[in-house]
RNA sequence: GGACGUGUAGCUCAGCUGGUUAGAGCGCUCGCCUCACACGCGAGAGGUCGGGGGUUCGAGUCCCUCCACGUCCA
């Protein structure tokens, strides 16, 4: 036991021992031993190791690793793995970022390849898409390869310091080979029944990272337009005006578009009407969806603008007129479906622009040729954008695979609500936001991506005779063959030099989306693929515990993943945590430039109390980023390790602890202790830790404050050894229990405690349970240590008013009560006497409780 | 526009199934170097519980309505 006992210094301490003794290795054989009730299995968010780390991050793991930490002492053989996402884009713009390179399919490989640059030289900023040097696909996922591992590395130090009791054994990446064979796997099962396809069809598409997006990734912002209200041309000479904000997509009209109510425009549904500028006959129809309040009421239908668009296109199997390429730009061939020379010439002219230049040419040239009404007026409307994203999303059409997620399946959609019915989410409400995802789904889930650093689709197409791909027959590896690279691997049946030649085969370009594979954490982590034996046992999972931000995407496809392959839920509960805000009840992130970087505050404040923070905070509740609140979590740790030193500093007791128990107030310490006991283990129990460190924390501190004060003259000696004894052995037992109570959430300070005077880490102890307390708490009056308490909180406030110390004597105090508050105290009269300094204490009856007529013995002159 | 959540002391939050003078911590003020802790200890001040209706003997707690903020979906 140290003199000066300090939390400084106790991470770099115990984070290596308990790497050292292994203390949180999840024990495969004892969890096969046991029955299914006594494992407990959990699903870890797998952090994405790109470079930037958040204090939500922290926030959410610690929550999980209290309860991971409560469950072990429990009873529990705990399943805690821990995975690295590090496929997709994240990493992939990190790597642009840090190398100064591009991934570029079209160019060789270059053995020994050295980057043009080490380090975020640009600070942050994305160098220009030109600074970067375009590199192949091998090249560039080598170095993907290369930047995560060191940034991994990184992590892993800071979650060690944090003390989170993660099995490091149990560790994967999104990216290794053990987790593309599961994602292919899986891919190939859900293609086997059917639930995988692929289709030719308009999608967003981000013409940034090349590549399509889901609609999980999407968000909406803002984005500023105007709307231009354009003439077109009905043959009896009338002109119908619509208003659009993309008047560079008029090449690409296909209908106009109103209300069925709508009786301005009724008499014109089924005629048709030819475009300003290109003279294409279109025709007029209705739809529902059309809005008769906004603009002039019709609308121009384009292939495509938006998602209405698409809609409109394949309900009213409108015909496709695309202009819009993947990069962005207007096509340079100008279209076969133009029919006038003017037309022709006018598309000429922006043909390959940007879509932004496009429109200033069109919106010129219908000024010109009178076709626009007014000046375009400003506005904002709403864009879609792809989350990672900064320009708006087209819609481009192209073949993609799909799984089937309920998004056009009313059957799956159910069922899968239905999935959501069975898991306990945390706080329940949660689950609404989980069903209303659900229920607004518009399509199922897009999962390749045009990209480089991912898992691949494991297929290959046969050619053709004229080296034409059949993608309606893909050929399909053997679940032994897994992972394969159908870029490098070669399909059964065929040979190497077939690759690219009629009549042999190529492989599938495509790349899976990142959430295709984490989607299949628990499969991944828990042994589907290579552990059958235990992946039988521990799953379904007991708990996923996660961010609310990702119900949409991780949480969803993982249900989605598991009912497919497995007809079940993944997991039984989600403990869903919050939001941080920052000061200004801001959401915390990087881009905002507002988050503290977890690094700079767990070297500033200690584990303890950066997890004090974090657990402080309930599950589903947003929590602001509050470092006073991490001062209190230190405070805590500190007087953890004080109070302990003192508690233990009277000595050992002789023999049976709970025999030397004999005083009342020691026994009413006792019975209170068991109450916490109850109470945290409920609130443990009921996911609800910030209610089982607040009942502990708050007994605590009148543990320290009250009781340790009380007792400290008896346990000195004051009042015979036997009394001695009951304080001492009293104090030892409370601390035993109190150590573990608080031993998940500050398990830096009660590890070094219990080290002083225990063998072994206190996190593979025992949780203390209320029976541990029967016979030193039986038949005893909880209630006294609160009247005791009280008298000695009179006699302090008359000393606190008086200005004198807590140790300047009193001369003569009376206790005024009702009878029975009376009693309590008598039985601690030497204790309160004591503490209180106090030598005559007088007792009178009366109906309310109070402590008057203290007369302060005089005070001696300070030297 | 729809869904969900939040609104209690200057700040961050408790307040469970409605029941005595609404709690904690931080901050603030005052005091105390008390032999575990000055990264400490003691005491104090501070609230029309978002507004308005209603149910009830009784509402921060239930119902209605409005307002503000946040998030998600349109």
């Amino acid at each position: 036991m140290p003199d000066k006992p300090s939390v400084d210094g106790l991470e770099d301490k115990w984070a290596q021992i308990w790497a050292e003794q292994g203390t949180y290795t999840f024990d495969r054989t004892a969890a096969l031993a046991l029955p299914r009730e006594r494992v407990f299995s959990i699903d870890t968010p797998p952090p994405t190791a790109s470079g930037s780390l958040h204090v939500g991050h922290v926030f959410s793991y610690t929550h999980t690793d209290c309860l991971a930490r409560y469950k072990r002492m429990a009873g529990f053989e705990v399943f805690y793995p821990i995975g690295w996402d590090d496929n997709g884009l994240p990493t992939e713009r990190r790597v642009q970022n840090y190398y100064g390179v591009r991934g570029d399919a079209t160019q060789p490989y270059i053995e020994g390849f050295v980057p043009p640059q080490q380090g975020d030289a640009g600070k942050g900023k994305s160098p220009k898409m030109s600074d970067q040097l375009p590199i192949s696909r091998r090249n560039f996922i080598e170095l993907c390869d290369v930047l995560t591992v060191e940034d991994e590395k990184t992590f892993e130090s800071l979650f060690r310091r944090l003390g989170f009791s993660w099995d490091w054994n149990i560790n994967y990446r999104t990216i290794d080979t053990h987790s593309r064979a599961v994602a292919q796997e899986a891919f190939l099962g859900n293609l086997e029944r059917g639930e995988a396809y692929q289709a030719d069809a308009p999608g967003l598409w981000d013409v940034t990272f090349q590549t399509a997006v889901a609609q999980a990734e999407l968000e909406a912002r803002d984005y500023p337009g105007h709307f231009h209200r354009i003439a077109f041309h009905a043959p009896g000479g009338d002109t119908i005006h619509i208003e659009t904000t993309r008047p560079e997509l008029l090449p690409s009209v296909v209908a106009l578009i109103a209300h069925p109510d709508d009786k301005r425009y009724a008499g014109l549904f089924g005629t048709t009407v030819t475009s300003p500028l290109f003279g294409v006959e279109i025709p007029v129809v209705a739809h529902y969806l059309a809005e008769p309040d906004k603009g002039s009421g019709i609308a121009m239908c384009c292939t495509f603008g938006d998602l209405t668009d698409v809609q409109w296109w394949r309900e009213l199997q409108l015909p496709t007129r695309s202009i819009i390429t993947r990069n962005g730009r207007i096509q340079a061939e100008t279209p076969e479906w133009i029919p006038t020379e003017e037309g022709r010439t006018i598309f000429a002219e922006f043909a390959g622009k940007t879509a932004f230049a496009a429109r200033v040419a069109v919106v010129e040239a219908l000024r010109t040729s009178g076709d626009l009404d007014g000046e375009p007026t400003p506005t904002m409307r709403k864009a879609n954008y792809f989350e990672k994203g900064d320009k708006p999303l087209e819609i481009v059409a192209s073949r993609q695979w799909y799984i089937r997620n309920g998004g056009h399946d009313d059957d799956l959609r159910a069922a899968l609500i239905q999935r959501g019915k069975e898991i306990e989410f945390h706080p329940d409400f949660m689950r609404t936001r989980y069903e209303n995802w659900v229920n607004g789904l518009n399509g199922d889930w897009l999962i390749s991506r045009q990209r480089f650093f991912g898992c691949a689709i494991p297929l290959w197409y046969p050619l053709d005779v004229d080296g034409e791909p059949d993608h309606d027959h893909p050929i399909v590896p053997s679940a032994e063959q897994l992972p394969v690279d159908p870029f490098a691997d070669v399909p059964p049946g065929y040979s190497a030099a077939q690759r690219g030649e009629p009549g042999g085969f190529i492989g599938d370009p495509d790349v899976m989306d990142t959430w295709a594979t984490s989607s299949l954490s628990p499969q991944i982590a828990a042994g589907w693929r290579g552990d059958a034996e235990l992946f039988d046992t521990i799953f379904p999972m007991d708990v996923r515990a996660q961010g609310q931000d990702i119900i949409r995407t991780w949480l969803f496809s993982t249900v989605v993943r598991a009912h497919l392959q497995h007809g079940s839920i993944p997991w039984k509960h989600a403990a869903i945590s919050g939001w941080i805000l920052d000061p200004d009840r801001k959401k915390m992130s990087k881009s905002k430039g507002n988050a503290e970087t977890p690094e700079d505050v767990v070297v500033q404040h200690g584990a303890d109390a950066v997890r004090y923070w974090a657990v402080s905070a309930r599950l589903g509740t947003d929590a602001a980023y509050d470092t006073g609140q991490m001062k209190v979590g230190r405070r805590l740790a500190i007087k953890v390790l004080n109070a302990s030193k003192f508690a233990l500093s009277f000595g050992e007791v002789d023999g049976d602890l709970h025999a030397a128990v004999t005083k009342p107030i020691d026994r009413a310490m006792l019975a209170g202790l068991a109450d916490v006991i109850v109470k945290a283990t409920k609130g443990f129990d009921a996911y609800d830790h910030t209610r089982a460190l607040e009942v502990t924390e708050a007994f605590f501190w009148t543990f320290c404050d009250d009781y340790l004060e009380l007792v400290k003259e008896r346990a000195y000696g004051g009042q015979g050894d036997e009394a001695a004894a009951s304080a001492r052995a009293s104090l030892r037992i409370a601390l035993d229990v109190l150590l573990r109570l608080l031993a998940p959430f500050v398990p830096y300070a009660t590890e070094e405690v219990w080290s002083w005077w225990h063998d072994g880490s206190i996190h593979r102890r025992a949780w203390p349970v209320s029976g541990d307390l029967d016979t030193v708490a039986a038949h005893a009056d909880p209630a006294i240590l609160g009247a005791v308490g009280a008298a000695l909180a009179g006699v302090r406030k008359a000393k606190s008013e008086a200005k004198v110390g807590m140790k300047a004597d009193v001369e003569r105090a009376v206790l005024t009560g009702p009878s029975v508050t009376l009693e309590r105290i008598r039985l601690a009269a030497e204790d309160l006497t004591a503490a209180g300094r106090i030598a005559i204490l007088d007792y009178q009856q009366a109906d309310t409780f109070e402590v008057r007529d203290i007369v302060l013995a005089p005070m001696e002159p300070k030297p």
